[in-house]
RNA sequence: GGGCGCGUAGCUCAGCGGGAGAGCACUACGUUGACAUCGUAGGGGUCACAGGUUCGAUCCCUGUCGCGCCCACCA
């Protein structure tokens, strides 16, 4: 016998064992099986599961636990992704924590042991996290982004594309962070709003330094780079200065006043001083004008001056030289600083104004970023972007909700050159090699390209190897075929790619979906996926985006162990409404928890109650109208999950579900049937025990994708009693069942039992009729079919509404409270049990109610273009309103009338 | 500056051209042997505001206000 409560903690690990048992994660060998393929987005190897992994692993469970059912073969491929730049911060800051040495002392190879010991220690635990979820990947197929295979993928993808010219070195300007002293990409720069100030510098004339112009900059320190400064070539103001030359303070560098549609008169000082080497919109122009490009910060951004030749070149010597070179060494800001003070010193400074501006930061180190001037790799992605917009325009892919094409396109049509290239340690390391004249030899193995150097050199040469790494996203771009074996024709890449649907957040279509798609398009030739759907975001109670760094993230674990998995899932499937961020609470994992126990009881109750599955149970057969009806039930629900999950309307899947167990099958149905399991009908009985059985059993399976262990429980506890399974429900059959156990006459009936029942309760409690006092019910004016079905269901009708008996009647006796169900008068004696006057206010205020109903319908009927254009079962409908309402008000008048005369 | 989205019951949110919904919270009643993690009944909403389209608008369009997010060249 079933306890009345599921134990989540002592069932879910055994659950997991036996399904990992019965190879249930894997993909079924069945060749005919259409397959369907979901890779997971790869966690940080070194992380831990927060809830926006528990939505996301949960949504890809639910779907991948539907087609398994279905009869597919599913492969939900699982792994890590390595997170460069993510894990090596970790890594450093315990080396820091720890009092050693950073990670340049220690030297490059120990620190990679380091971070391999990290990974080992730590690596997997997230993995084990989405077990605890009840995640049914297949473990044993378990990739990491850095594993032989995916760095073979890698290798690959870097030499062809490098042949192909989609892939090359330049000199451009990166985003530079100075606390990782790494060059990143657009994508991991945010923008955020900063406090600063504009300072406004006279720049002198070379050869009349009495006339100055005007400049405005909020970086200072980078006058030292400046080579020009720009004017709009039609701003009156100004040009008569084109063309001459000013001498840069501090330095003595003469700098040209050009002209450039870029200066814009209404900005600043109207007039904008050129640093090309740490400024896009001044590199740009520089190009354009071919100016110099003059560096004047090194890799951590303090000034750089003393040894550059850069800067340094042509510059006379100068006691403003020599006090320019005491900032050598400073920090940016601190050099700003003194800079600014140099210039008011020399009567240089105009003013100062206060400054809000948006400033590019690391999203990662939280610091300011440089643009600087370096040799990167870079990944030509608007050629590689064009097939990956037109798959998406074409419907190859689709993104669900559609919406988010919208963003997909934007950015894919708007893309820039990506820089892949890493200075750090923690990667894939750029298989790229120099000779000593600096030749490059891209090759995917060191023993290639000495082989290429040798041919180059005439005699073998020793190469140097790019000291970089790839940025993170590379070999995650790879993910949805390097997990399958590319760059090796396997069984499985031909099976599996492409996958059937993605699942994830909007927050890295960018960083992720659009570039699998750049690549999965380039090698593989088709698409990766054929839909993406973009699930929620989980938010903090500010709205802010939870992440790790941010420690505003719950954590699902703990929501595991106090409510469950099954909780935890149904919860975040029955919030993930397309198009809204979730914001969670307990309070709402309490009730989908206790929806669970409901799920339980109900199966307890039929346990009790004998209802054992029928292995030949026919439901088409099936003769008593309450069984028919909940046959109809059950198939209805089926097809409104099935067409739910097929849409990627989790939550409208889980409603259905939730509302056929508790408010159809628990509430009526199990209540219905009670007295047909306890009455002397063994043919009834032996009917309504298969079908309930039968219907439970369905709602397992359909419930199974949301909540896995207790219903995997119940499958195998309802057993005991019945034929053995011949599976577990995790690999049971999905139902299919068509509309051909749809029985409307038996739903009409029952439907009219639950109305009459409904309003017989309403009505006692609105009458405060004590809840154990049993009353009598006439049933006046019923047609033949009615009064017979009363008589049918007398005995239920009078245990579920607490009723003495039921009858029909010719008349309500004058003492009796009465209400309007469908063409008939319900009336209840109540004689001296309620306050007559109190029932005719009531009466009064549903006959007002009526009226208003009654002059809403007419109105509209009255209206010769209401008739006329809405369609015709709209006005149908109406009439039928209008004529049900009038009957009603008809009747409960009466009842006044009556009622009045009692008095 | 550009774009996307959201303002519906006290709270968290569904719905989205034809009679306003759920969960939780609240009120009253209830140990009718599945379930008190429950049952029965109930209160509670000019569906942000203003125009428009329509026979009909919470739903479509326009605008306003409020909120959130993404993108954008640091004068």
């Amino acid at each position: 016998m079933l306890d009345t409560n599921f134990d989540p903690k002592s069932a879910e690990a055994r659950l997991y064992a036996a399904w990992e048992r019965a190879g249930a994660f894997q993909p079924a060998s069945d060749p005919g099986a259409p397959p369907f393929a979901i890779v997971i987005p790869p966690p940080n190897v070194t992380g831990a599961l927060h809830i926006g992994h528990a939505l996301n692993a949960t949504l890809q469970d639910v779907l991948v636990r539907f087609e398994r059912l279905r009869g597919k073969a599913v492969l939900w491929q699982p792994g890590t992704d390595h997170a460069g730049i993510a894990t090596q911060m970790v890594v450093e800051r315990q080396l820091g924590e720890e009092g050693n040495a950073d990670r340049r002392a220690l030297g490059r190879e120990a620190f990679l042991k380091r971070v391999w010991a990290w990974k080992a220690q730590s690596g997997g635990a997230i993995l084990r996290q989405l077990r605890r979820l009840g995640c049914s990947a297949d473990w044993s197929r378990e990739r990491f982004t850095m594993d032989e295979g995916l760095s073979a993928a890698v290798r690959k993808v870097f030499v062809q594309l490098h042949r192909e010219g989609l892939l090359y070195r330049d000199k451009r300007l990166v985003n530079w962070d100075p606390h990782f002293r790494t060059a990143i990409s657009d994508l991991e720069v945010a923008s955020i709003e900063t406090k600063g100030a504009l300072y406004y510098f006279d720049y002198p004339l070379a050869d009349d330094p009495g006339v100055t112009l005007t400049v405005a900059t909020t970086r200072p320190e980078t006058m030292l780079g400046d080579v020009a400064v720009a004017v709009h070539p039609e701003d009156p103001r100004h040009q008569h200065l084109v063309g001459r030359l000013l001498r840069l303070p501090l330095t003595g560098r003469l700098i040209p006043v050009i002209a450039d549609a870029y200066s814009d008169p209404d900005k600043g000082a109207g007039a904008v001083k050129i640093t090309p080497a740490h400024d896009f919109n001044d590199f740009e122009l520089a190009r354009r004008h071919d100016l110099p490009m003059i560096g004047v910060l090194d890799p951590d951004a303090r000034l750089a001056l003393r040894d550059n030749a850069d800067f340094l070149a042509g510059l006379p010597p100068s006691p403003d030289l020599d006090e320019a070179l005491t900032l050598h060494g400073l920090d940016r800001f601190e050099a700003r600083a003194r800079v600014v003070a140099m210039m008011e010193a020399r009567g240089l400074l105009a003013k100062v104004e206060q400054h809000v501006h948006a400033l590019p930061h690391g999203d990662r180190s939280g610091v300011v970023i440089e643009p600087r001037l370096t040799d990167q790799w870079y990944v030509d992605a608007p050629a590689l972007a064009r097939p990956a917009v037109a798959a998406v325009e074409d419907g190859r892919t689709r993104f669900h909700p559609k919406t988010w094409e919208k963003t997909y396109f934007e950015w894919m049509r708007n893309i820039e050159p990506w820089c892949v290239s890493r200075q750090i340690w923690w990667g894939h390391r750029i298989p790229a090699w120099y000779g000593p004249d600096g030749a490059i030899f891209v090759a995917e193995t060191e023993a290639q390209a000495l082989q290429a150097a040798t041919e180059r050199y005439g005699a073998p040469t020793p190469l140097r190897q790019d000291e970089d790494v790839l940025d993170t996203w590379f070999s995650s771009a790879l993910w949805p075929f390097s997990t399958l074996g590319w760059p090796e024709q396997t069984k499985d890449l031909a099976r599996f790619y492409p996958t059937a649907t993605l699942v994830t957040a909007h927050d890295i279509i960018f960083f992720w979906v659009a570039r699998m798609m750049m690549m999965g398009l380039h090698f593989l030739k088709e698409a990766p996926f054929r839909d993406v759907y973009i699930h929620a975001l989980v938010r903090d109670a500010k709205g802010a985006k939870m992440s790790k760094s941010k420690g505003n993230s719950l954590d699902p674990l703990d929501l595991v162990d106090q409510y469950g998995a099954d909780a935890l899932r149904f919860t975040l499937t029955a919030m993930a409404a397309q198009g809204r961020d979730i914001k969670l609470s307990p309070q709402r994992i309490e009730g989908y928890r206790n929806f669970g126990t409901k799920l339980w009881n109900a199966a307890r109750f039929c346990q009790m109650n004998e209802c054992a599955l029928w292995e030949t149970f026919d439901p088409h057969a099936v003769g008593q109208p309450v069984n028919r009806w909940i046959v109809g039930e059950v198939a209805r629900t089926a097809r409104l999950v099935t067409h739910e999950l097929e849409a990627y309307r989790f939550n409208e899947a889980a409603g259905a579900l939730y509302r056929f167990v508790w408010n159809v099958f628990c509430d009526w149905y199990l209540e219905l049937i009670k007295p047909l399991l306890a009455g002397e009908d063994e043919g009834a009985k032996v009917e309504t025990r298969r079908t309930a059985a039968w219907a439970l059993d369905q709602a397992l399976v359909l419930a199974h994708p949301f909540m896995p262990f207790i219903t995997e429980e119940l499958w195998g506890r309802l057993a005991e009693f019945g034929p053995p399974r011949k599976s577990l429900l995790a690999l049971s059959a999905w139902p299919d069942l068509g509309e051909g156990l749809d029985a409307p006459e038996a739903a009409e009936e029952i439907e009219w039992l639950v109305r009459l029942v409904s309003e017989t309760r309403s009505m006692r409690a609105e009458l405060n009729v004590p809840a154990g006092a049993k009353i009598p019910l006439l049933l006046i004016g019923a047609d033949r079919p009615t009064a017979a079905r009363l008589e049918r269901y007398q005995d239920l009708i009078d245990r579920l509404a607490r009723l003495d008996y039921s009858t029909t009647a010719e008349a309500a006796p004058p003492g009796a409270v009465t209400f309007v169900l469908d063409g008939a008068t319900v009336a209840l004696p109540l004689e001296g049990v309620v306050d007559f006057a109190a029932e005719s206010d009531r009466l009064a205020k549903e006959i007002t109610k009526l009226e208003a109903e009654i002059r809403k319908n007419e109105a509209k009927l009255a209206n010769a273009d209401f008739v006329r254009k809405a369609p015709e079962e709209v006005v149908e409908e109406i009439r039928e309103r209008a004529a049900e309402a009038e009957t009603a008000r008809e009747k409960l008048a009466a009842a006044r009338r009556r009622l009045s005369a009692a008095l």
